[in-house]
DNA sequence: TATTGTTATACTCTATAACTATA
DNA sequence: TATAGTTATAGAGTATAACAATA
């Protein structure tokens, strides 16, 4: 039993490994801390989070149709509907008949909805979490993780 | 409306807080992605996401009452009767009585468990993501989110 | 009285399948 | 035929409240 490569089975290969088991762990102990805070904020503003979710991922100012607030979310187009129906129940949202293809219903976030929207993505970038870091360990922490994002989604990952 | 200090409210206040809502909102995308794994390879085991959890949160070597492995999951105890129920259906996991308090039920990973357990604990530290670091940028990441993780934690945090 | 595990129940989130109205 | 939105439905996950057995 040779080993073929030091570097994908070696000593050093098995450090790596260790390491980054445990950095996996403890970023999904990190984003669970994060989870939580953003759920309790959230609710203060009488959302639930998938509603909430979804707000932040439409654009004020370029109105989507539901099909594309499903891909955003990486969700089934089924549970838009809910969704915007609260959202709409809210006075947050509008659906809007689309001229052009009249199967489609166009999703307008409305006055108030900006107004909610912008403390979602305050809630949804509360950094509480990160306080103990030093300006330059932030940056680091930033660009590391921005790397690792980069090419690193479940599925199709565009509209960035 | 003199600036009180810098440090809190001027222009590099802000900057570090535009980089801090960044980080986070980055982590989360990480966190989604790696859940999104994690959830593929604990199914091929025939596990749900929470019900792995579970298992991995038993001590294979310290039984435990169903009260601690509630405290553990950070959810309420009435969850980890169904959770274990079907552990136990899956020959993984035994609930025997204490014989020094009749009340509570012991939670004891069969030998079955064990291996599960294992299979279980290697996906949740699947690292493949981070493969694109070099190993030290691995290595700094882990000791940044280690850093945050560290009195980070939703309610009460101990028992690592 | 307080606590352990359980049951009953409800709500959120998400997926699949079938329907409708368009295209 | 194919697509957009919807509805119906089901399962997973989690919470609260009440209960029986035990401390």
């Amino acid at each position: 039993m040779a080993q073929p490569s030091p570097a994908r089975t070696g000593p050093a290969a098995a450090d790596r490994a260790r390491l980054a088991g445990d950095a996996v762990r403890r970023i999904m102990h990190v984003a669970s801390a994060i989870r939580h805070h953003q759920d309790v904020e959230v609710a203060d503003l009488g959302l639930t989070p998938a509603v909430a979710r979804a707000l932040h991922e439409l654009d004020p100012d370029r109105p989507l149709p539901a099909r594309d607030l499903a891909e955003r979310l990486r969700c089934d187009r089924s549970n838009v509907t809910a969704l915007v129906d609260r959202l709409e129940q809210a006075g947050l949202v509008e659906r809007r008949p689309d001229p052009a293809d009249r199967r489609q219903r166009t999703l307008v976030v409305t006055g108030d909805g900006r107004r909610v929207r912008e403390r979602v993505h305050r809630a949804l970038s509360d950094s509480r979490l990160l306080a103990g870091l030093t300006d330059t360990e932030l940056a680091t922490l930033r660009d590391l993780v921005w790397k690792i994002s980069d090419g690193g989604c479940p599925e199709r990952c565009g509209a960035e």
